[in-house]
DNA sequence: TATGAATGAGTCTTCATTCAT
DNA sequence: AATGAATGAAGACTCATTCAT
């Protein structure tokens, strides 16, 4: 958005408020259209007419709004991002060895009742052509998860406070790799009830780790 | 490979060794080349007009070998998972406590070794799992990674023989989603170092079940 | 075409008059194109390839006038039959025994003198009714055919007003199919001189009736 | 077959006439296949790899024995008239009037019975492309079907004998395009009872013609 | 004679993108 | 800002035919 401002005014056609706001809000439409049908179909099976269909425009007026399709797709990351940053620290609550095991809970259960976003999630790394653009958001992305991870680093210290900073970090990233695994699994139907046991075997991840820290 | 053999004796046209070995040979170039296509651009991504081009042929001359994309891709896969199984069978070696760890070390080894694999595995969770993948291939390769899964469920009963059946289960699916955790991690660049990083994380969670088993 | 307006109104998107002729020229000479394909290749053997090239257009391009091949072709042959309904009821002027035999004689010669029409129609029969066709389009034809039939069938029973119903069909049939049949020699090339031996049969055809008709 | 016999002398390679027997024997298998499928399928339908494959030869085998499937099917088409005329023929039985009939029925019959050798029938005019072979072939065709002809002319002329030739060559045609008018209204699905209703229609010209010739 | 491999052109349809209007 | 038209490339797959073996 920002360059698009930029650029206009290098022409010296500077918008006003109104006209910025304006095209603001039909662009949070679009977004609005464009999440369902991702969501929907998947990312390789969403096309930018159907987008636009939901959207009520004809394809090419979304150029208005994002150069290309994959920067629609990176704007659907993004808030996808932060919703999980969110389910995650609502988990965060309540004393610390509580509060650790709901920010896990939280994260698993973000994507085990949204599953369509873990695929969003899952796409990013791999597949997104020759296009450029990829390595700078997936730094960006990279950064939103961090932050939901933060929230899970954050109980750690207070569940273990003379922990050292290195095994803090090992235990988080165990965790969410122990989380991650288990989505996978539920994800590719590896795992027979959904829910039951994916929610069974997080359990028993967090058990371990509690296990590990209280002596 | 030997049904069609029995088949082409059965009507009296035999083969010669020659003829089967050329076909062999130029059906494992074409698989080369899909194995070279599929991981740069997924399956989905992947196109047989780009095998056939990577593969030096004509679209069409693929169906000399292989009935559908879907059967290609299906062989791909079921070569990576077949070695697997082997590294993981070979890295289940020495004493119950040992050979568990060898047996989940060889899992991540192997992923680790050959992250092109992993992107082969992991192609088969897009599009949210029968997208595109036939049920019946998906209970074939659902098998073959059960087998994979049986060399630590081994290990795990021989370890703690009296553990309850559904406790050894879930021991052993935890340790498989743990390490698929960590792999996805590495393989989506979350893990600065990604040998460094994720040898720890999985020995982290060696350490933690066998913690949990040995009271 | 009205639809369209209209629904291009209910959104206030109005097309201009201009917009509206210049989307109706293209999609007549695409029209045109493809008649003349669907002419000399069959309904089977015309390619949507093919019709573009003839109408100056990639074969992407003809989705914005036709939303598929059949639909394309369902247009066609609409017009044909209109027309033929239109020839028929010209030729039907007159007292009944003249009437008659001008309704029969506009059939006839309507095919005769646009034997491209005939093939286009006939057409609809190869691979046996359903195959290629669909039951609603098939329907719609067999509706329109049915308005040629009973401009024959009014003349039918004019004079012979006190032929039971049951009669009165068979002969309406009967002057059809004897009439097909002979368009299907002519355009076979089963009859020496077209026009010539062509006319004489029909004459014949009629008089045959009238004669069954008037005692 | 005969050509292909010239053929081999001229390079000096006659064929001994065991060679010979053993190759029309096969001619024949493939025929028949070929037949089938057509049937089948339809003449569009048919691929060579489906006629190969019920013969039990790969597609390309064929072309020691046709050197075009347009040539195929000119054979079985061959084979189809020569049972047509059959048919007719053994229709033609009983005096005159019955025997004209009976000829006219056992045409009508042949094709309602089997209405895929109709579309066989009905291809031949259009469609095969500009390989050349069409006008021979179509020639040859149209002796054949004179064939059947004859059979009807010859009762009529029986029939009334004092007919002059003309008229006795007009009321042939005339019942000729008559059937095959409701037969092609039955083959479209025109007629509502493809039996019932073309029954009638047959009988319906049938009286009318002998009407006609009985004063 | 027959095979298996290979070609090259073809099938319809969909797509992201561009551009004049 | 938005449209409608158009492109060109691509999708998987089938086909008749050819040809070395």
């Amino acid at each position: 958005m920002i360059g698009v401002r930029n650029e206009a005014d290098a022409v010296g056609k500077a918008k006003t408020k109104r006209q910025q706001d304006l095209h603001d809000f039909k662009r949070a439409r679009i977004v609005a259209a464009a999440e369902k049908i991702f969501l929907a179909h998947g990312i390789e099976g969403a096309s930018l007419r159907a987008i636009a269909r939901e959207a009520g425009y004809t394809p090419g007026a979304l150029y208005a709004y994002y150069a290309s399709k994959e920067e629609l797709y990176a704007d659907i990351l993004r808030r996808s991002l932060a919703r999980l940053e969110t389910a995650v620290r609502a988990g965060a609550k309540g004393r610390p060895a509580k509060a650790l095991a709901g920010a896990v809970r939280g994260f698993w259960r973000f994507y085990r009742d949204n599953p369509e976003e873990l695929s969003l999630s899952l796409y990013v790394s791999r597949g997104l052509g020759p296009k450029g653009l990829t390595p700078k958001l997936d730094r960006e992305l990279n950064e939103k998860l961090q932050g939901a991870l933060d929230a899970i680093r954050q109980q750690l210290g207070l569940l273990a406070p003379r922990l050292p900073a290195a095994s803090l970090e090992r235990h988080t990233r165990a965790l969410l790799s122990a989380v991650m695994g288990v989505l996978l699994l539920a994800h590719t139907g590896r795992l027979k009830t959904l829910g039951g046991g994916g929610d069974a075997l997080v359990e028993h991840h967090i058990a371990l780790t509690l296990a590990a820290l209280e002596p």
